[in-house]
DNA sequence: CTGTTAGCGCGTTCAG
DNA sequence: CTGAACGCGCTAACAG
């Protein structure tokens, strides 16, 4: 008699039918008790629970999904597992959706249009309610297309059909705000250090930064200097910027790590941060401004709002509400010591 | 007539019934013939892949698993989102799977058992053919349980329970490993800079450099220094060892973090790197090593091997291979400037 | 070689 | 208030 109770024991895990077995109903009004519907009597739908509870039945939400035709999940196809974009970006998602009852799908695509496909496939076929897509960098990515059965969202890196939905960071107005920064110290005499032109990302801050300076009646110290997004550019850059006899109050790095080299070569050469040169970096990547000395003030472009603000538009697609259009998520400066003493 | 052609439109996908109709055939031949199974004419398969590709006929792999007893799926159960150990421990498992056809399903607990039990819920209720749970850090962390009807696979933060099965770094080696290093560059006053003694991975990396310099027939220069992942600590903790008038030929960092900060003493204080002073850290953690000047060396972990160990274990253990226990994962040093020159 | 039948676990009519 | 019957998309066993 104990045939409900062994289902534990059976190589599939514990059935509707199983509860309702133990319970003494049928399975239609086990799945009306348990999914508080109404028209069950108070009682048996605590001998039901009580029964569910006491099997830990776990509903199948497979069953569940090919019923319904949507199965709360999504999936996550990136291409920047490595880096540092996706990851926030990722957890602002799961934020967003962890609130509700969605199920991430995570794929790593690795830059490869091959098993991007591949995991595509994969995702379609376990009939993911939408997309979340996300690039390595700023630069447009080519769409997945129109035909997709289900909604996406590309997040970072936009679509380069915008009339797909895109999350993307303000980058131009990053080099803005940043430049404001530095000129509400009084600065005047301001250079930039940044990653490769070939990086839209890197571009873009430099074309706000310009703006910026030349909405002051400015302008930038040199040309922009165009490297790699390293530490080891930061320092060399800032050596050829000084010995070549520039002179500048502030020096606006492309990124943290450029912004780390550059503090230390002008430690080297015995230039005050921030009496002498103000510094300033972009990302507010903790590890490297709270290390730095000082520390380093920084933009922060806010990948985790980024993740969630697709999340949310994944959400609304899925919904019905048309979603399309490239969204810029404003960025936020965040001041420490390297250009405010103290701060 | 074009009934077929228009499922696409409906609100559900395309069926496997709509491609049988396109091909004038039963489901179970369309079935059959996709799947490559015997005893189905050349040219009706022919015709059947045909119409199935017209549609984008993508099999629904919910129908399928539920039949199957196996959704190919498994959960990933982090608590570490943020933080530097479970990224590249995901693309470890990531990789190992992603070989085959196995997806990950991906939740963040952040450390909330509340939250980790409702992730948990929802894992089970998708019927994951397993589950691989990532810790924060290397103390034991409580089990799941030997009641799941999946198995688990612990992954950086072993379960308590050692009839589990668990991934771990090998602590205790790694700072036996560096200490060695180290020793065998002729250095023999070595100093050790390292986390909070609240850390197993900051105990453990300890005992295991005492082993290397009690086998040598020497001794740490003082006490082991507790203090802060950061690389303030390591500024700190370096200026009052010098300051205290010690003698060291060599400091031993507990994280590239803190070995960074070290670095940055040496230098203000005049001390050559690796001449005067070797230094070395541990992670391995790209951006900290590399940024470095000298660069610095460091043991790598060899996280993405925990990840990719972990996945292989549960794919073992999904295929009823039983394995229980803790395993260790061997680190590796990595030799750069900051203890060999030119290196 | 092909079609029919049965059934996976569940939710939803619609009679009783 | 309860239960029998049907269908979701698919595969496996068996007839034809």
């Amino acid at each position: 008699m104990s045939t409900a109770e062994d289902a534990v024991t059976r190589r599939r895990g514990v059935t509707l039918r199983d509860v309702a077995r133990a319970a003494g109903v049928s399975v239609a009004t086990a799945s009306k008790a348990l999914n508080g519907r109404d028209n069950v009597h108070p009682d048996t739908r605590r001998r039901v629970v009580e029964a569910s509870e006491r099997l830990s039945f776990t509903p199948n939400s497979l069953a569940r999904a090919i019923l319904a035709g949507q199965t709360g999940t999504v999936g996550l196809l990136t291409n920047d597992l490595e880096g540092r974009f996706s990851l926030p970006i990722l957890m602002g998602a799961e934020d967003a959706f962890g609130a509700g009852q969605m199920s991430v799908l995570l794929c790593d695509a690795r830059e490869d249009a091959i098993r991007e496909q591949y995991h595509l496939k994969a995702l379609l076929g376990r009939r993911v309610d939408g997309l979340i897509v996300v690039g390595s960098s700023t630069d447009p990515r080519p769409s997945l297309g129109h035909a997709l059965p289900v909604p996406a969202v590309y997040a970072y890196a936009p679509s380069a059909d915008d009339t797909d939905a895109s999350v993307v960071p303000d980058n131009v107005n990053a080099g803005t705000q940043a430049t404001q920064h530095l000129l509400s110290l009084g600065r005047t005499r301001v250079a930039h250090i940044t990653g490769p032109s070939t990086y839209a990302a890197a571009r873009e801050r430099a074309t706000g930064a310009q703006k910026a300076m030349l909405d002051a009646n400015l302008e930038l110290v040199g040309p922009v200097r165009h490297g790699s997004w390293t530490e080891t550019w930061g320092r060399a850059a800032t050596n050829s910027l000084l010995g070549s006899g520039a002179e500048v109050d502030a020096i606006l790095a492309g990124s943290d790590q450029i912004a780390r080299g550059v503090l230390d070569a002008l430690r080297d050469r015995g230039v005050a941060v921030p009496d002498d040169v103000a510094v300033m970096g972009f990302d507010n990547w903790d590890p490297m401004v709270d290390g730095a000395q000082p520390m380093l003030t920084s933009v922060d472009m806010n990948f985790k709002t980024i993740g969630r603000r697709a999340a949310q538009r994944l959400v609304d697609a899925i919904a019905g509400r048309s979603t399309a259009g490239v969204e810029q998520v404003e960025c936020t400066v965040v001041v420490r010591g390297s250009t405010v003493k103290g701060a």
